[in-house]
DNA sequence: TTAACATATCACGATATCATGATATGACAA
DNA sequence: TTGTCATATCATGATATCGTGATATGTTAA
């Protein structure tokens, strides 16, 4: 799959120091990484799905749109804890709403946001 | 795209009382959430992404496999700091590694990884 | 053996996050 | 306007996580 890129590279090919080959490695996938700031905002985004409410949340969201007090039920979890977590969710632009009265039905933001966490479960079920 | 299932739901639709109509709404998708303890095991997984550190860890083993020197230098960090994360990334099941001497090449565990990563990545960049 | 290097582990103080109780807001019905 | 319900916000103490200095392990070369 990796393209050798230089056949000089010999038994010195497992050196780490000073005038080392790895030189250009390092030079070369430095500069193919996102910047601080894309990294301090991924890493935001990805610590939403790092909580198994906001997990179960995201679970019933991608099944079908739900009001909070019928998330508090299929979640046996009381008001104030989904309020909070829905918060978060709607800051972070994972999930939106919309008013229906005094109601508000949630609703997953994106299509990303069901990948990542179906890749996920997939991930961890093997 | 949501099959009405009851037509008999009418203006009580957007109650959430004793004898409400979500009711069924609610044991429906209850029954197709996974089980606690599969949740706990993925918010494990994704709190993982939650930290930039580790984020540029899997963005640097998305483009190749790296030693821990080469990406201490690639990242302009600390040989404990990265070692520190990569233990974590391994125990989660993350990054793998395999002995070269005294260098140890790490690279992503699987797929599911770099989807992920990248996905995320495309969600927060639009 | 001894030295040097690559990597791993331990311990710790600073900081962030969690669930929750108390309380506020805002809509509708009486 | 008063009460009730659905939802949101605030404050807090318990717990978890972060980066890092100190130190240990293990490999290779002299």
């Amino acid at each position: 799959m990796e393209m050798k890129k230089n056949n000089l590279e010999n038994e010195n090919d497992d050196m780490c120091e000073v005038f080392n080959s790895h030189d250009d490695v390092v030079g070369r996938v430095r500069e193919r990484i996102p910047d601080e700031a894309e990294f301090a905002e991924l890493s935001e985004f990805f610590k939403i799905f790092g909580n198994p409410t906001r997990l179960k949340i995201i679970s019933l969201l991608s099944i079908e749109d739900l009001c909070v007090c019928d998330i508090c039920e299929a979640l046996d979890l009381n008001q104030t804890t989904v309020s909070n977590q829905l918060r978060i969710l709607r800051a972070n632009n994972i999930v939106k709403y919309q008013k229906e009265g005094k109601m508000a039905r949630y609703s997953l933001t994106d299509l990303h946001i069901e990948m990542i966490y179906k890749v996920g479960l997939e991930h961890i079920l093997e």
